[in-house]
DNA sequence: TATGAATGAGTTTTCATTCAT
DNA sequence: AATGAATGAAAACTCATTCAT
């Protein structure tokens, strides 16, 4: 779990791999890897790239042969990481009820969230689907971060949902989408205090979002 | 909604109530709430002092006068919010059943949310119930934001609603009550969005949060 | 020992004396001496004007009803104080010898610095003569710090006791001052660690202070 | 007499010695210099850190990147001087008398402060031997800054002197020191009016302290 | 005349970014 | 390409001074 470049490690990319970009991409990913904690920590103003460097026990000026600004290791860090995020989510198998189909992708998504903890609490600031407060726009100074492909899966997915009937059809795909961010959201204090995986509580999540908070008096006979 | 001191308002505010204290009341009032919208358009780290205090046209040193730190204006802030949407949330009538009551209950804070835009979208940032994301808790340095007061009304109506059957019981009151958050700050993009009001929206979150997504098949008998 | 203006102290000075310019002159004295206190403690650049009408027990804009800016209440202090020193200074009784003349001028001196002894530090620093360090100069912004009287009295005095053979004349009288005043330091802080009074010390500074300076014609003998 | 790091020097000193700690040292010694001459010109506290920098040609944050605080160059300022100080003053020969020692001790130093004078007029304010002022002493927020070395050199030479009955015993060692040390200060004036070289004066420095600090033994013969 | 809150110029300090090595 | 010291713009915070009461 330390997040370094360190000289044996970078001997070995240089050698395995295409010489320079291999050993471009080792540095670059050291940095993202070490910002995602320092902004984490920290949060993104209070980090100082001397923070993210040391981290990555690489130099201040290091960092910015790999990025042009502060502003871009975090653009980079979200949509690397929603990339990712939006794989996992898009695979899936065919002729699965909805509910089924929707709890194996949240797990493999949350599985991966569990992978990297930082980024996620990142993701709960900066927003999943473009920064969500004022603030987080500020910090990122009107770049688009990309991240598409995950709404855009996401909304395809619920959209069929309601076709078929299995989704509540008076709210548009992309509010119920958002409405099962926000219990996400709600059940991530819940894990972090615990230390518990986020995978581990699919299920739960699953439930809460479709069938809500209200005692289940009707479980039949 | 112009949030300014101006002479003409300060002589008047002196004339009326007693003159010392009363002025000073009147400057910390335009103060918070010229952060507000500074804290909300910037985020808290870009807004400077200086910011705060030419949207309230006051100098920089009364600010200072008024607070020690800029993290203490943020701190009142959501001190004093927080106090005033417990408030709404606590009155209620008897006799009602749980969902009119939350009903109720959200329908006046979330007009409350309505008149304070602002401090909403701080509040979706800071948390109503401390600090959410690592950031911001760095941001207020270990500062205790008294917000017990909304908490715990909160989970006592909700461990009572369990223990009437009312709201399910595999999961503990507190958890329910930052469900219900998430889903408010999921409908958050929606109004923000459109410009419409919060509190129009009550009885969707409501209906949202008790029944969940999913289509409702046995709406009938 | 409470550098205090309280109002009963107020009201028997407004009725003792002519009403209102004894009343100012209170009021101009307790800022004074809450200045030296204040200043030896804090150093002059340190020193707040809000501190000083805090020792006070004053407003800080009653401050500045006597004094026009921080300095002014530094260069009256000096001169205030340099005035009753040359005073002890001065007066003395016909027909003694020179070491006994300037023993009984000193002590006189140095027990008021002992019952001033925020004023005799400041004076370390300020100089008795005009400022001693270019620092000290600067914080005067050039004032011309009226302590002519002492100085004057002074090198008469040593002039005189050239002139009847007491003192060596290969050194110009200013000089010898000088020369006892640098010894005079030396022995403060003796004084001032140990708690003593400074007075009781006179006949060793006088000794030392002639053991050297005193012209060695009467060797022999 | 230019205190400063100009682009030439630079290059020369990085070419010259080992690069790095060496050009760090070259601003280092820049900083230090420029220092001097500011803290001299203005005091202590109206010398800003722009003005050390502008008069060293360097960069504000320059200086900060060699000391934590404005303080901290100043207690640099004062050790490494003084312990140049104590060099000078400790290295003697064998077999002299006390008076001819002493006076030559006394002009290899005072020789090193005719090359600094600003450092000179430093010490006179904040004492070669710990702050002689409440006022210096808050400056250096209560550090210690070790001029033990000097001090204990002449201690013990004094204390010698004391037993081999050249000096009086009625005094510490460290006192007699404090003596020799007003009367320093006491020539300063003269010396640096005239513009005439402080060890040209030794020997009448060392007259008129020993006139009155030695043992009269010897008034006879 | 005393008072103390308002004011903003001025200072320290931080830190993103550059650039010589 | 990596490095880390230099740089200076920018921001928090202080405090002498003013002025309405």
């Amino acid at each position: 779990m330390i997040h370094t470049v360190n000289p044996t490690t970078k001997k070995r990319a240089l050698a395995v791999l295409g010489p320079r970009d291999e050993a471009k991409a080792v540095f670059r990913r050291a940095i993202l890897r070490a910002a995602a904690d320092v902004f984490v920590e920290q949060g993104f103003h209070a980090a100082r790239i001397q923070d993210i460097a040391e981290r990555a026990r690489i130099g201040v000026g290091t960092v910015y042969n790999h990025f042009e600004q502060k502003e871009d290791v975090l653009q980079a860090l979200l949509e690397e990481h929603t990339a990712a995020l939006a794989e996992r989510f898009t695979a899936h198998a065919a002729g699965l009820d909805f509910a089924t189909d929707l709890e194996r992708r949240l797990s493999r998504m949350l599985a991966y969230k569990d992978e990297h903890r930082a980024f996620f609490v990142l993701v709960m600031e900066y927003g999943l689907m473009g920064p969500s407060t004022g603030a987080a726009a500020m910090v990122l100074k009107g770049r688009k971060v990309r991240t598409d492909g995950l709404k855009k899966v996401g909304v395809a997915l619920f959209a069929d949902a309601q076709k078929r009937g299995e989704l509540r059809a008076d709210f548009d795909a992309e509010h119920l989408l958002r409405i099962l961010g926000g219990i996400i959201r709600a059940f991530a204090a819940d894990t972090i205090a615990e230390g518990a995986t986020f995978a581990s509580r699919t299920a739960e999540i699953v439930d809460v979002f479709l069938g809500g908070a209200q005692a289940r008096k009707k479980k039949k006979t």
